[in-house]
DNA sequence: GTAAATTTGTGTTATAAAACATATAAATCC
DNA sequence: GGATTTATATGTTTTATAACACAAATTTAC
């Protein structure tokens, strides 16, 4: 178990964007009801179907939030980082999850009933602009995704991909290697291919020289490229 | 221009769900703030890369939201019937719009500065948990349309479709005929195909005797078998 | 009311991407 | 630390769907 100080800093300093909404009152009830759990590598946070219950803040490590289809095929719909927040939607929309959310690495999540925070949403209106904000943002992203994944060819939605990892996660120090250690079969499901094609087209942009691949490591070395393939399908 | 007791009567009547959520003094300021406009058959209401500016109620006709992706490939995301909200998305996200409103038939919109609903908003907690409410459906829809539209073959997405106007718009006075006239393309707009394969796909579904088409005029026969294609892709 | 434009319908061809097959490499597990 | 599972890699075949082409029907415009 953490430590309260540690916990007072964590609540203070990562929930910050939240937290700022919040009235000293507000912070104490937040505070009351907040705890946090670890998840390891690939463990599920929830899954569809169930029934939303809690906010969750991703303190460290990353996310992803993902959906079963037809067969086997698992569709990635959003990543998040620190200090993101997930698990909402299903909760206001009144309905059982649609996707289910699983920790890509090991991660630590701040977790707040969101009965709690429907409470407070009642009698805070930033607390509520906030999440219409950040709804409204995925809406938007949702609606982009449909047509990227849609409508453009393997290579288009795996450029993509790679700069989508980059935006979310950034690069390593030497401001190239993507800071996300992913499988190939995790990022056939971000840009909706089969393994072997994702696969198949990593090596053929390498062969370009877009990227440079060592293992799961990924380095970005041409990116005006990427972008331009990623933009015209 | 319309009556001032017709405008009263619209407000009151038509713009319930959002309405009942206000003080009588927030119900003055929208009245006088609020204004109608006719639109025509295919009319633009606002279009991509646009600033937001308004919140768009429909009261009377059919309104798609849609965009262009590829080449001149369109698709639908989503749509609209009376008395559905739109228009506001882009504004709480504070982007310019990524899609298109156009009206399907000749309509009747309303229309309030999203200024003065946010205004609101930012008084009154129930305007805002009503906007938490739609943005969290609409984000499920979407995400569940990803898994159609992406994994579903041409026969499942086309069901999808057909199901998509009959749980929005209804059916005729027959209990079958789909109360939207569409064209093809729109059709395939809707489900992510050519005009040709939507065609082609509709006349399979006519020899299966899954539905009867009399030009623009659909009427849905199987149900059932058609929610099978549907879900099996 | 007739010409022009658009939409619908259908056949044929081309192609992108899945499916399948199999080998090698790497990671995980007793 | 050797065995077993899982992930990566690549070649081949199959298939779903787009692209193309054109005729007929319908709608729109003047």
């Amino acid at each position: 178990m953490i430590k309260k100080s540690s916990l007072e800093r964590i609540i203070g300093d990562d929930l910050a964007e939240l937290w700022n909404a919040l009235t000293p009152d507000e912070k104490r009830i937040i505070a009351e009801n907040f705890h946090y759990e670890r998840y390891k590598k690939n463990q599920i946070i929830y899954a569809e179907s169930e029934t939303p219950e809690n906010l969750y803040c991703l303190l460290e490590g990353k996310v992803k939030l993902f959906k079963s289809g037809i067969g086997d095929r698992v569709q990635i719909l959003r990543l998040y980082r620190p200090v993101q927040y997930f698990g909402y939607r299903a909760y206001f929309a009144r309905e059982p999850y649609v996707s289910s959310a699983a920790a890509f690495e090991p991660s630590v999540l701040g977790i707040i009933p969101m009965k709690i925070v429907e409470e407070i949403i009642r009698k805070n209106n930033n607390l509520a602009l906030f999440f219409i904000h950040e709804l409204s943002r995925n809406l938007g992203g949702a609606d982009t995704k449909i047509i990227n994944l849609t409508q453009k060819h393997i290579r288009g939605r795996l450029a993509e991909a790679l700069l989508l990892l980059a935006d979310n996660y950034g690069y390593e120090g030497d401001g190239a290697t993507l800071k996300i250690y992913m499988s190939r079969e995790d990022l056939a499901n971000l840009s909706n291919m089969t393994t072997s094609n994702a696969i198949r087209t990593l090596t053929s942009f390498v062969s370009e020289k877009l990227i440079l691949v060592d293992g799961r490591r990924i380095r970005i070395v041409n990116e005006p490229q990427l972008r331009k393939i990623s933009k015209f399908g």
